[in-house]
DNA sequence: TATGAATGAGTCTTCATTCAT
DNA sequence: GATGAATGAAGACTCATTCAT
């Protein structure tokens, strides 16, 4: 009465929900993205790592490109969504233990998000299309940087940041350090691979500290 | 009765030393790696562009990568040399006009040098070579990262600058500002070319201020 | 507990008897083949506009092949009926009105078995299998064909076409004409597609005043 | 100093001049063509025909569009030219072997061009620039037509044709019984394939005769 | 050494057919 | 029997590299 499932998902007992294959294609999708970049993303790597065969990508997705761009605005989204909720709310808690955990969630973010959209430089269609996207859906890595900046501004509403610093110069200057020890992380032996979780562990007390010395008020 | 001249060569004129050739090949290449990036760039394209023979790379490099990677090092050793001869010297002159000098080079360099690695990403070959290259050259991205923080140390020795302002944060802040203002240059219509230009002439006032602020003696 | 019924023939309250499906498909495969063409028919595309699932074809074919050539069969015979039916009697009727009806049916049965087997050629295994049904049965082109030389020996023993007009040159040349007008019409914008409608509406009288002149009796 | 001349053409001596390997490409695509149609000719199938690369069409051709066209366009040129160069001269010599050498003409032009053409029909993008380059160039199948009708239009000034017969129609009839030879000469048992030579042998004195009849001045 | 056509492995994509449900 | 996702063998095309001239 229903279809045949995949050889790959019967022989896991994946879930029989409708759009599992779908599913699978993402996820393995996603995986190879953060493994090799998208120069190594062949569709039939794809078929081959999803225990799959070639043709079934094109009964889950337009082509190619639609389950890259539907691979990566999802992951972005997540990554977005895991910032927000990693994200200290201003005036709770200690500024130096809330900037710090600002500071390790921007880490993250650019740790997940760099290694994604690096690859995409080039395949210009790809790019503006995951552009694209990210503008028309709430989420995106603009989002990230503006609950930084609201994050600051924040605290300068509760005094316990000087109004003369500018927040988004200081988002900015965090956002930046973070994404260039992203960019760098992906440099290591292998290109990539695990390259989040190295950089993720740096330690960023210097660079918070930094920033607190430009944010404390005057006569502190 | 020597070889026979390209007649690119030839016809305009150029010196007749050995390598010419090899010049006019590096020439073109930095040239449409700039413009276009990696992944337009075929081996096609360099001979059409430099009007030569498609076989002619053959003669010269022992493959596009080996053209690719020569193009990478000698580009990226120039930028390195640019942002050298542009850093201001501690001690001399107003530290806010300095700091700002400074903010200008590192963004230059950035701008310039982002979009050649950019495209490298999953190009693990590739990538790896020019990395190996850098490390064993002694000009590199690290080499204008040690000179950006020789010169706020050297700042502090002329006691212009806090001792307790981490001389390497304030280096990692200022070139990942301007590494991911690079970055994002990137990302408008087109998807590179003429990202350098743009990027370079945004204002850079507001992250110097931050980190002035950050560096100043206590008591100021 | 018989079999379950198709989800398009449940709703549509068609008849339940056996082979209403393979019905179904057989016609939705003609009016494809008369918009389209045999290039543009994919067993997706009939299942599609089938609203019936890819598979089922299957079940009532050996396979698509077998789906068409069926199709084109009931098709060709049913032109041949048509044509069978509108062809005039001899001896009945003014000789000049008669072959012009003549040429209206032999235009329409051309107009409507041209598309149809155009697309076939190419396709030799489904050519071959068309041509050996058509012959198999006793119903095709040819037996139009014959008809129409019948039909003019009819007149000639009816005295009303002089015998030494050779009444096989007579039907060929007419099939002939009205054969290039259904391959030609098929040429226009969009490459088919009511073709039919737009051929048999053509002026045929100038044919006709030919084929007159050509069959009249001697001192007329 | 030149570049290496294809195998193929190498072993069998072929001339050197430029573009040997485009006249060799063509002619195999034109006897393909011939033998099986459009439908059988796959990029690899012309290589392997041709004994080179897959890749080759593509240093001569746009694609293989690009090459089909090229194919068609030159042979119906080529089968127009010899139709023209065929068509016997109104007023000279006898009009019953006149009308004969124009039918053979007209004969061995439809058994070229139907198996050409006909395989095209469903394959719109192509068959619309085979349309539009025989429009754009001056000779075509249109053109054969005209000659056609010129023909039979000078007979009717030297007067030994009847006015009243519409030489457009005369010249429909023979195009007519002619291309139904062409087209019906591809049916036979493996689809095509001296198709041409078989069908301009058949017997036309019948259908000339009737034309002859048709075009009789009043009183013969 | 320069030339540029030839090479062929590899890419994305289509689609007739199969088959577990 | 009906379902529709899975399968995998082609197909057109790209491009780094080779090599006879």
């Amino acid at each position: 009465m229903s279809p045949r499932r995949a050889k790959v998902l019967r022989d896991h007992g994946e879930t029989d929900s409708p759009g599992a294959l779908r599913r699978h294609l993402i996820d393995v999708t996603q995986r190879l993205l953060a493994a090799h970049g998208f120069a190594r993303l062949t569709t039939r790597e794809i078929a081959r790592e999803a225990q799959v065969a070639d043709g079934v990508l094109y009964n889950h997705f337009a082509g190619k490109d639609d389950l890259v761009v539907t691979a990566l605005d999802e992951r972005a989204t997540e990554l977005v969504n895991e910032f927000l909720a990693a994200r200290p709310e201003p005036g709770v808690g200690a500024l130096e233990e809330n900037l710090a955990a600002l500071a390790r969630a921007v880490l993250k973010f650019n740790a997940g998000i760099v290694p994604l959209v690096t690859g995409l430089f080039g395949q210009t269609e790809l790019l503006d299309r995951f552009i694209a996207d990210i503008h028309a859906g709430q989420v995106g890595p603009q989002t990230a940087f503006a609950a930084t900046v609201d994050y600051v501004e924040g605290e300068q509403r509760f005094g316990r940041v000087d109004d003369d610093a500018d927040a988004v110069a200081v988002a900015e200057l965090l956002f930046g350090a973070c994404h260039l020890r992203g960019f760098v992380g992906q440099l290591g032996p292998g290109t990539g691979g695990g390259g989040e979780a190295r950089a993720v562990d740096v330690d960023l007390d210097a660079i918070v500290n930094i920033l607190l010395r430009a944010m404390r008020l005057p006569g502190q």
